[in-house]
DNA sequence: TTGAAATTGATAAGCCCTCTCAATAGGATA
DNA sequence: TATCCTATTGAGAGGGCTTATCAATTTCAA
């Protein structure tokens, strides 16, 4: 967002999950790459991106960082519960958690209208149910699909 | 020759469904053909399926039937109302839509495996949210992603 | 029954994503 | 800091799932 565009350091944002990185890197004898640092940065200054959007995104800083390498960097996240992987249409759009769990969708299958809503009684009653199943919760999705009130005519 | 000759029992599950197929068929000037009637009575008869299994589950059937037939065949039923599609990993599942409301998904981001659940409370503040907007709700999709209880370690 | 238009089946093509592999880079160790 | 083992990268090939193509067939209104 344009915040980060008037700092050009934003080490200070971004430390948190860089640190959640490293972390997992050090776990797995991973390494610290230039590229998964550059991909980390980009990523995080927006809510969910492709690893297409973001290839051309990065072409202007680094033009020889290849599409699979954003595709590896991107799952890597997914596997340090940095991000999160969501099939939509025919692409993976690639969630930043940091900014999820709070807006589900209500979608109008009449003109395609998405109003976001958020509702902590609904996020309690399925932390119940995944306790139940002894999951433990990462991220979740939930879509209403309907008639908003102009479609209804 | 008719699939619901040999199986007479079937007409009265049907009947909605076919009718929803038939006016939409009348609608975009289509026509209601000997496999299209064979797949939505075989898709009724199950809450979720990938073109993949119904193809073979209708060889026995019909030998000759083509993949690209029941692709094109359950996208027809997408934007006829009566299934749903969803992107699950690399596949797509064609939900029918007649059970909605009766299987949310928990799914382990894991291992992949997926339990299914249904939450009368969870349906009712959803109701609830949808009508504070105005919205009424034909159907709607939660999926809860986590780690199941193996993949916890 | 006829004929225009939709549909089908087989397969080629397309799209996303992952795998392969030689070259390169990270970082633990001395 | 230099060394060496291992992880990572980039480029393109490969693969799985889905859609497009097209000649032959089927539907259905007239």
């Amino acid at each position: 967002m344009s915040v980060f565009h008037d700092q050009p350091y934003t080490m200070s944002k971004n430390l948190k999950e860089m640190d959640v990185l490293r972390q997992h890197l050090a776990k797995h004898q991973l390494k610290l790459t230039r590229q998964r640092e550059l991909i980390l940065t980009a990523f995080l200054r927006q809510e969910h991106v492709t690893a297409e959007t973001m290839y051309h995104q990065l072409a202007k800083k680094d033009p020889h960082l290849g599409l699979a390498t954003i595709y590896r960097t991107l799952n890597l996240f997914c596997e340090a519960g940095i991000a999160q992987a969501r099939h939509f249409g025919t692409q993976t759009q690639y969630d930043n958690i940091s900014h999820k769990g709070h807006h589900d969708h209500l979608i109008c299958t009449g003109c395609g209208m998405i109003v976001e809503f958020e509702n902590c009684e609904i996020e309690r009653l399925q932390e119940e149910v995944a306790t139940k199943n002894g999951f433990v919760i990462q991220t979740h999705r939930l879509e209403l699909y309907g008639l908003c009130p102009r479609c209804r005519h």
